[in-house]
RNA sequence: GGCCCCAUCGUCUAGUGGCCUAGGACACCACCCUCUCAAGGUGGCGGCACGGGUUCGAAUCCCGUUGGGGCUGCCA
């Protein structure tokens, strides 16, 4: 039998799963599960210590077994560290690599003296023959000309002038290993058939053929997916868009219709139907088919799919799925303050139902006292947006926003009741429910700033009818 | 700045030199169905960025221009 294809999906953690690594994870299971014996790996980058939480490592299993995506093997990166560290030392040993002594600033120092805006090692250390020490980093020696023959099944053949790769960072000045050693070590201890990645990992392609060819190993086969961007075409960023995955399963985005839509992005099924069951798109895809223009994620798409996938559940599950959704991810994270508030379970019901609606219906009593007849309101509004806004998705918790509000509130001399209270509206649509902070982490961050920010839109157009001025004619 | 990548309806795509008067999907519009709203059906709007080549023939091949994007870190 021929060798197997082994591909692998190596996410690091971030605390949330990117809607482009699931098209990437996608892709590579598609790949591995359309191929007789494939092997699908998942190897957690964590070779950045600031990334080595446990928790954000669950979460990627968690949204992986969410899409349905299985795999064959999964090991964290760290693991292998005294392996790449090994390969590193023989990489110096045999004059591939060296040790150099400078730092960032040095360097920038010195580029800027030479009148050198283009940023990048200039080679200071290359022939100084430094041995291994505290404060200094392996760097690779890369060949000073000629060229490399880069091959991509999506984007074709280039050559690369090696004078314009820099001498890279092997080992960190600390030991440790960075990201192209450790992924091409590992690529090559897992016998990786396939390295199929996103876009933005293509200009490190010849730093690993470099280290592979002074390691006397082939090449895999090289796949470089368009990049997933938004509107304005830019690559999807946490800070700007919705990104994480997590966020359209709490908006009742179902696995199958998410994985579905995922799969037209970069490629597409034959035929006109773009809905096709998972089976059809691990038989009908073809990496070679997939295109080399960045793809922008349309949520209104998504919607459309999820609404076929919606309708065409049976109705049994139907019911079961929408009572999974609604509880976990409203009624358990709510129960505790919601349960001891009522004497009946619609009446309990009903205290989580702001969490349904984008607009939630506004009682027009409730908005008439706490918003609009009160002139401190749109201030406060305004300023809780801005502290919101400030606070960060990890520091989003009911201790945080209760003393955030406080502040907020001591500002205009309010308790915290009464500035509770034009947020409270703006958020749930009412002056009564359970308690705001608890409600406001169930709610989400974004959810609550969009919900924050049509208040004041409201307001302000209700505040200002006469935009036009005294001598209209 | 340097290196690299990309370019078909608003968006995702089909298209690999003649089948293209460019097909489908989402969105949008209209009509039909209908107690509402959806769903569904029918129809419509809408695109090969531009300029040069090559060829009997170009969305498809080549060159250039323009426009987007990525990388440029002792992040991954």
């Amino acid at each position: 039998m021929a060798d197997a294809l082994r591909v692998r999906f190596s996410p690091s953690p971030t605390g949330y799963f990117h809607v482009g690594s699931a098209r990437t994870a996608l892709f590579n299971w598609l790949l591995a599960r359309q191929h007789e014996g494939g092997r699908f790996l998942l190897r957690i980058e964590d070779t950045d210590e600031a990334r080595n939480r446990p928790e954000w490592t669950e979460m990627i299993y968690s949204s992986m077994t969410w899409l349905g995506l299985d795999w064959d093997e999964t090991y964290p990166q760290s693991r292998n560290v005294a392996r790449q560290v090994e390969v590193a030392e023989q990489l110096f040993v045999a004059g591939h690599a060296y040790y150099c002594a400078c730092t960032a600033e040095e360097v920038q120092a010195r580029n800027a003296a030479r009148g050198i805006k283009t940023p990048g090692y200039d080679g200071h250390c290359r022939d100084l023959g430094l041995d291994p020490g505290p404060g200094r980093a392996l760097r690779f020696r890369t060949p000073d000309d000629g060229k490399l023959t880069r091959v991509d099944v999506i984007r074709g053949t280039t050559d690369i002038d090696l004078s314009t790769v820099d001498d890279f960072v092997l080992l960190r000045a600390n030991g440790s290993p960075l990201f192209v050693l450790a992924n091409a070590v590992d690529d090559i201890d897992d016998a990786i058939t396939h390295v199929v990645r996103g876009e933005d990992h293509l200009s490190n392609v010849e730093k690993q053929i470099l280290i592979r060819r002074a390691l006397g190993v082939g090449e895999p086969v090289w796949a470089h997916l368009p990049m997933i961007v938004n509107d304005k075409r830019q690559k999807l960023s946490k800070r700007r868009d919705k990104v994480a995955l997590e966020m359209y399963r709490d908006d009742g985005i179902l696995p199958e219709a998410l994985r579905n839509y995922l799969g037209t992005l970069g490629w597409a099924p034959p035929g006109d139907e773009e809905i096709v069951p998972l089976p059809t798109m691990v038989s009908a895809f073809r990496l070679e088919d997939v295109n080399s223009a960045s793809a922008a994620f349309d949520v209104k798409k998504l919607l459309a799919f999820n609404g076929h996938y919606l309708r065409a559940l049976p109705r049994e599950e139907f019911v079961s799925r929408s009572l999974d959704w609604y509880r976990t991810t409203v009624l358990e994270p709510m129960a505790d303050v919601v349960q001891e508030r009522g004497a009946t379970i619609p009446e309990t019901l009903s205290m989580t139902d702001f969490f349904l609606h984008d607009a939630p219906p506004i009682d027009m009593a409730s908005w008439d006292k706490a918003v609009a007849r009160n002139p401190q309101a749109g201030a406060l509004l305004g300023a809780a947006v801005e502290g919101y806004s400030a606070v960060a998705g990890e520091d989003w918790t009911a201790e945080k926003l209760h003393d955030l509000t406080e502040e907020i509130g001591s500002r205009f001399d309010l308790s915290l009741g009464k500035a509770q209270a034009p947020i409270r509206v703006a958020v749930t649509g009412r002056s009564v429910g359970p308690p705001l902070f608890e409600s406001l982490v169930v709610l989400g961050r974004d959810r609550t700033l969009a919900r924050l920010q049509r208040a004041l839109t409201r307001l302000g157009s209700a505040s200002a009818p006469s935009r036009s001025g005294p001598s209209q004619t």
